[in-house]
RNA sequence: CGGGGUGUAGCGUAGCCCGGUAUCGCGCUUGGUUUGGGACCAAGAGGUCGUAGGUUCGAAUCCUGCCACCCCGACCA
């Protein structure tokens, strides 16, 4: 294996895969289409979920699990729903297989086996879930209903990239029911809030805010928030969508409440959704050629402790000078670990933790020893001095928020650099077809016609329309018909 | 699914055109010396050459099917 990862500004997309791999995230399987995610990976992937499902039970959401096969008669019955998956859903026909025949050690479906009703592999679960919401609301007074699930997801995508599109992945998606189409909008709206938050403070990931045009809306919503974030090499990543489902789903699987004036109406639904996507997102948002940068609230070891010594007698009395220091840091809340192994070099570590994207390092040898000193490093800038040891738990904890904060502040400048306000064609494909390309802000007439011929010209789509857009007078960028407001055009993973 | 490419030890590869039982590096094992940015020396182990067929005295090499991966399209809430 050779050392150094391939660079990201010479083939970004072959970067991203080798670095998924050489960091232990992930690993493609025996299964076309589907991932292993491997320790290292799950457990960022365990830090998000929890951060996540804190708020999501902060804003009084509750989790339940729901089955993993619709029957087709239900997943038919949001039409649009229905015929915007259909293309990707693997089905279950039959449930036995018995010994070939013809071939002695081999198995065969067994014909006789075939169910009656085929299974449907979720794609998403509205269908499921509402069909049993239908059981559990009769009144106003069992609403609002909100409920979060954490599962995996199977969509029989064509090309799939290691967390970006897989077959099957893992996500959550909260899927609620309100008296009113106010709240159920309030309620889109919180949970995309809630997936902003979570990107820019924990991933440390800005997003633009906004909603899907009606060729990018959710099969079966009335409207579709998301978040969309820009990449290191200046594409767009929906991160996140958030669904105001109107009374869609409620008058597909006949779900009414008595309302407190004692009359019948359909419930108002939502639902939303995050997935290991965000992996790919964090990944592409801030790595670099030296391996992964994970914003210190979701690495998995936030600070690692390389001993640099000569023999066992040196390495105990390093070690005894480190307990200290990992039991003052762990009681901080900051997870620590000593890499005390003499199988590898402190070069080969050093590389190593910065593959892995841990992003504070310190450094303990005899010299520090006798020093009454720590090197501490950091991944982001990958700056290192030396400091009193007595500092060291205060400054690392300093440093784990300033790393939080850089790293974010990066990737907005990066964005505010890659962002770029266009007024004529002409400027909007030249910077569309150049390298480093990036977001584009300009005025679109309104119709999807004018959307797939840009999606055709320029492979562009509109990322969104953000939610902070001015109303402001211009011409669309391609017919020049009128505007009242800028949309956010990319190209997209 | 269409076009192009690749598949050889855990990883990365040479050999393929021109058929004769597989090269090198990393890693692994053992022993020793090392350790402040991917250590060094020595000795070893490890292979149905993606897979299934075919041609041939003989196939990693030639032919056919299949599978997987990569790149470019198409597709993608």
């Amino acid at each position: 294996m050779s050392k150094s990862l391939p660079k990201r500004s010479e083939n970004y997309s072959e970067w991203y895969n080798e670095l998924v791999k050489r960091a232990d995230l992930a690993e493609n399987s025996a299964v076309r289409g589907c991932m292993v995610i491997k320790p290292y990976g799950y457990s960022i992937w365990e830090k998000m979920q929890r951060a996540l499902d804190d708020m999501f039970k902060e804003t009084g959401h509750t989790n339940a699990y729901f089955p993993l096969f619709v029957p087709k008669s239900l997943f038919e019955a949001e039409e649009k729903n229905a015929e915007g998956f259909a293309k990707e859903c693997a089905v279950v026909t039959h449930y036995r297989l018995k010994n070939d025949p013809e071939k002695a050690g081999k198995l065969m479906v067994d014909p006789e086996a075939k169910l009656e009703e085929e299974l449907v592999v979720r794609p998403t679960s509205e269908a499921i879930i509402w069909s049993t919401y239908k059981n559990w609301i009769q009144s106003y007074r069992d609403l609002p209903l909100l409920i979060n699930q954490w599962a995996n997801v199977v969509r029989w995508e064509m090309r799939t990239r290691l967390f970006l599109r897989t077959a099957e992945f893992l996500w959550q998606e909260g899927h609620t029911a309100h008296a009113s189409k106010e709240e159920a909008i309030a309620e889109t709206e919180q949970m995309l809030e809630v997936y902003a938050t979570f990107a820019e403070q924990f991933m440390a990931v800005p997003v633009v805010r906004g909603k899907k045009t009606a060729n990018e809306r959710f099969a079966g919503a009335e409207e579709t928030y998301c978040i969309e974030a820009m990449m290191q090499d200046g594409r767009a990543l929906q991160a996140g969508t958030s669904h105001f489902l109107g009374q869609n789903f409620a008058k597909a699987f006949d779900v009414k409440f008595m309302t407190k004036e004692n009359k019948q109406d359909f419930v108002w639904g939502t639902s939303w959704g995050v997935s290991t996507r965000l992996m790919g997102a964090l990944i592409m948002a801030h790595s670099d050629d030296e391996g992964l940068v994970l914003p210190p609230k979701l690495a998995p070891i936030q600070v690692v402790i390389v001993p640099i010594f000569k023999g066992e007698e040196q390495l105990a009395q390093i070690s005894e000078a480190v307990k200290p220091i990992v039991t003052a840091l762990k009681k901080q809340g900051i997870s620590v670990k000593f890499d005390n192994s003499d199988k590898q070099s402190p070069g080969f570590k050093f590389a190593e933790y910065e593959l892995k994207g841990v992003p504070v390092r310190l450094a303990i040898g005899a010299r520090d020893l006798a020093n009454g000193t720590v090197e501490i490093a950091r991944r982001d800038t990958k700056v290192k001095a030396t400091y009193p040891i007595d500092t060291v738990v205060e400054t690392v904890s300093g440093l784990l928020e300033e790393i939080q904060a850089n790293i974010y502040q990066r990737a907005l400048d990066f964005r505010a650099t890659h962002l770029f306000k266009v007024d004529t064609w002409e400027e909007f494909t030249k910077i569309i077809e150049s390298e480093g390309l990036g977001f584009i802000s300009a005025h679109w007439d309104g119709t999807s016609e004018t959307e797939d011929k840009i999606k055709e010209l320029t492979k562009a789509t509109i990322r969104c329309i953000p939610l902070d857009s001015v109303e402001e007078e211009g011409k669309c960028v391609l017919t020049g018909k009128p505007s009242t407001r800028r949309v956010i055009f990319a190209k997209a993973y």
